[in-house]
DNA sequence: TTGATATATGTTACAGTATATCACATCAAG
DNA sequence: CTTGATGTGATATACTGTAACATATATCAA
């Protein structure tokens, strides 16, 4: 469960892997992963960053598949209920995620100089957020963790 | 430096403290704590909790300080730069700093029942997150951690 | 297969959040 | 006294998100 980072992968079959895997837990699950649902996940795997809303929605209306919020909306929540994409608060952006199907709490990695996003796995019962909660008694059923910086590669661009 | 929680507390001289404390450091600052800026704290202190700009506008606008969106906006941007008030990102909302003028990363604990918000202090070096940065060789510039769920007392009051 | 139920989609309209821009006032520094 | 920085007022507009209702499609039991 490495991040997936600011580094280079095999994106083509990044995409190919993350799709069937969430097929395969559509299919187990017994939920209908129906084109809009595919082609919103595909749109978001395919540009490997944060997109908001009605970014999505204009490729969809491009391709028929449904021109109103409301369509692109809907998707999004399917994806990110079911663990299959997340949504970036700070950004109000949505993003596939990085490894679908297992629970966790995602972290972020903003660089606010080319928009990348790395996404890890928070480990709460360690944190000072989890141990906070703990202490003060409130049970965490939700957490937002994101950073806004520079990847490494902006840092060396900005010196 | 408490996570200010759930439990009870003189609320007014919280308020007052306050509010003096954010007027020393702007005059030590030479920063301007002009009417609008400091009655937009006021409602934030007095309520306690995260409140929307339109509804702090709507305020503003009761007592003729300003009515467009624009006179919240830069009020709120004042604050928040300056650490005396936090943007929840999970909320599109905003919150009085529980202890302005540290330096600091705040973290939210906000309960879906009951909509209070308790502030706490986040130690990122050692947090997850603090460490994923540092081996992805991130630089955070700013952090954002909120979480969700039930506060000790909806908890009881669900069961 | 048929009908009943639940789920997904299409569309209109609107609510809530945020920013760009221009004009004007104030005030301190040179 | 004028220049520049900062704050305010106001209009307009862009971006983000939802409520409500109609239609279509899937699923499953009888």
């Amino acid at each position: 469960m490495d991040p997936v980072g600011f580094t280079q992968h095999d994106h083509h079959s990044c995409i190919a892997q993350n799709l069937s895997a969430v097929e395969q837990m559509c299919a187990d699950q017994g939920l209908q992963f129906t084109p809009v649902r595919r082609r919103v996940l595909e749109i978001l795997l395919h540009e490997h960053r944060a997109l908001g809303a009605y970014e999505i929605l204009d490729r969809l209306r491009d391709e028929g598949l449904g021109s109103q919020p409301p369509v692109a909306y809907r998707a999004l929540d399917f994806l990110v209920s079911n663990g299959f994409a997340h949504k970036i608060e700070h950004l109000n952006a949505f993003a596939a995620c990085a490894h679908p199907g297992q629970d966790h709490t995602p972290m972020f990695l903003i660089c606010r100089a080319c928009q990348s996003v790395a996404e890890a796995v928070a480990h709460l019962p360690s944190d000072t957020l989890g141990r906070t909660a703990r202490a003060e008694g409130f049970r965490i059923e939700k957490a937002v963790i994101e950073a806004e910086g520079l990847c490494p590669h902006c840092q060396d661009a900005t010196a």
